[in-house]
DNA sequence: TTTAGCACTTATTTCCCGAGAGTGCTAAGG
DNA sequence: CCTTAGCACTCTCGGGAAATAAGTGCTAAA
């Protein structure tokens, strides 16, 4: 038998198994899946079909007597091949809808109020990345001044997202100058990226004139400055209280390694930076995880983008034993109402 | 026997078993009392005397054989009759504030840095609240427009605090008006609280002549749709995960019930506001907190100060047989600092 | 190829027993 | 009157033993 085509009755046993072991978190029989079937098929024939999937490695047995429950490998596969993925239902998206009021006019606070939703929704953890503004594409830059040595930097990217930071100057600048730089930079580095933005200074920098000389100077120490406040990737997580209800956290072993990872952060910005290469949903079962303490989570993970350039991603992190129809589909769907509505912040 | 006044023997007795009670986790037994008290009286003694303190209400007993432990009454008396607050050690000062660079200059991150370092220090969960903006006073504001009717407003307090928040204008209004405002705001109301400003603008409003309603009555439009943005209560939590190592958490239940506390945010910040009363730090313990879900919990809160007026409160959560003699000692310690440290702000 | 039947394995539950911990009470001693 | 030794009593905890239940693998027949 090989190993990844199975032929119609084997597959439609392996998902019976596999949907009936996420309703019920425990280990499924052949009895039981042959009562699925409406007893069409004995117990006994399930049980030589089950025998090949052991052997195949889509299921195991956690000890003799015990019922089949499925490896990653049958997650995969039910997810690549046996999933027809469906649509949230007109009366879903409504539901969700009616209560993302996204009448928010701030970045952060607009993704926190769809993690809520979506974590409600779909009952498990949701988990968010918005990265570094390193690839936002700059529109302008401002400043006020707070104190003598002391600025608050506004920039506005050319989507109408705003992030403001504050530094500490380590001299005085005047006021006039601040307007020049300003000036200088929205002339000239409009529409590119922010990285853009650092590497063209820096070679104008060294091609520079001595009369630009010393503004380029000045501008170039600033960006360095605020550079590191604005290129932070943050995490977001929203309802960790459902990872409690699933059985297989009442463990407190495993409940500490899930709740270490939440608050470790790296680890799940490590996974979710991954979805920005591509468009669309990915699934992480189990133990391809690169992380040991999340070997019993699975997460389903969509980027969302600001216009064209990917900048973030979402998803749900949730037991192995996750329902993966209703995440993908809730995800991917929530994850596009996300993108309209920060497209939707520059009118 | 008094309820209240114990004689000096039931004293130590009592301090000895909530003591151990506090180190070990587990119920404190007449014998063990005996051996700390070096056998100079016998089991049988300690046996009398704490028969008379489970009468009193101060201690019980989870079943016949079992040793005692402490009621929530027994904490308190401990806490304001037995306690000796020392004082934080020089070295322990001074490991904290090695910790501690402070050189961050948003109040956000410092808060968070220094909650780190109090949880850290304790071992408990550290949290905190900084109040809404309305008891701070206020400098100026500013003005950056984005796009047409998209207005990002920049408050400065009078101790150099910066606030951002961004708004959606129900209409355009011209750069040069905006300018006005400002400037008009920053005249006439610098030094005063949010809330006054807010006030003697209403009453302004009242007694206009005409050339001036209008310029004022746009300020109002626009402080009243600022005013929820920057008058929110918002909650600091910083290392969840010491509940996890406690004992008293590794029972699922109890763990879940703090977990929904720490997410729903509203019950701790009720809690810490009334700190805001007064100076000091305050304890509550167990049941003595109003939320079922935190009756196996304590927490010791100290307001933290701006200038003159308390703006927020900051402290530690942990099991109810807490150290609080090192939570009180450190807390303390640490909300001042922090205050120092925000006042440092504004150079 | 399917299926009924059955022996076999293993977890789960229940019950019992003994060891251990700690108390309360009593009676004796200062 | 206070302290203490001594002891019976109560309750928990851990470890078997036995009964029960669940589910499988195999065999032999249809």
């Amino acid at each position: 038998m090989s190993a990844t085509l199975l032929d119609t009755r084997r597959k439609k046993i392996l998902q019976a198994i596999v949907e009936r072991y996420i309703e019920t978190a425990s280990a499924v029989s052949s009895e039981a899946v042959a009562k699925l079937f409406r007893w069409r098929v004995s117990s006994a024939t399930i049980r030589n079909v089950m025998a090949e999937l052991s052997e195949a490695g889509f299921i195991w047995q956690a000890h003799t007597s015990g019922g089949r429950i499925p490896t990653d490998k049958a997650y995969r596969y039910y997810i690549d091949a046996l999933l027809d993925l469906e649509q949230l239902t007109a009366a879903e998206r409504q539901l969700i809808e009616s209560q993302y009021l996204g009448r928010n006019e701030v970045f952060d606070e607009l993704l926190r109020e769809v993690l809520r939703i979506l974590s409600h929704f779909v009952g498990y953890t949701a988990i968010a990345f918005s990265s570094g503004l390193r690839k936002i594409l700059f529109k302008k830059l401002e400043f006020v001044s707070v104190e003598s040595t002391k600025l608050l930097v506004v920039l506005v990217s050319a989507d109408g997202a705003v992030k403001t930071t504050v530094v500490q100057l380590p001299y005085q600048i005047e006021q006039e100058q601040l307007f020049k730089i300003a000036r200088f930079l929205s002339d000239e580095f409009s529409g590119l990226t922010l990285g853009e933005v650092k590497e063209r200074l820096a070679a104008q920098l060294l091609a520079s004139s001595d009369s630009w000389f010393h503004l380029l100077r000045k501008t170039a120490d600033i960006l360095e400055l605020i550079w590191p406040n604005f290129d932070k990737d943050e995490l977001y997580l929203e309802g960790a209280n459902f990872i409690f209800a699933q059985p297989e956290f009442q463990n407190s072993q495993n409940l500490q390694a899930v709740l270490r990872t939440f608050s470790e952060e790296q680890p799940l910005l490590e996974i979710m930076k991954e979805s920005l290469e591509q468009d669309g949903v990915s699934v992480h079962i189990g133990k391809e995880n690169p992380y040991q303490d999340i070997h019993e989570c699975s997460l389903v993970i969509c980027n969302f983008k600001n216009k064209n350039s990917n900048i973030g991603a979402l998803g749900v992190i949730g037991p192995r034993r996750m329902s993966y129809s209703k995440a993908i589909s809730t995800v991917r769907y929530v994850a596009r109402i996300f993108s309209e509505s920060i497209a939707g912040l520059n009118l």
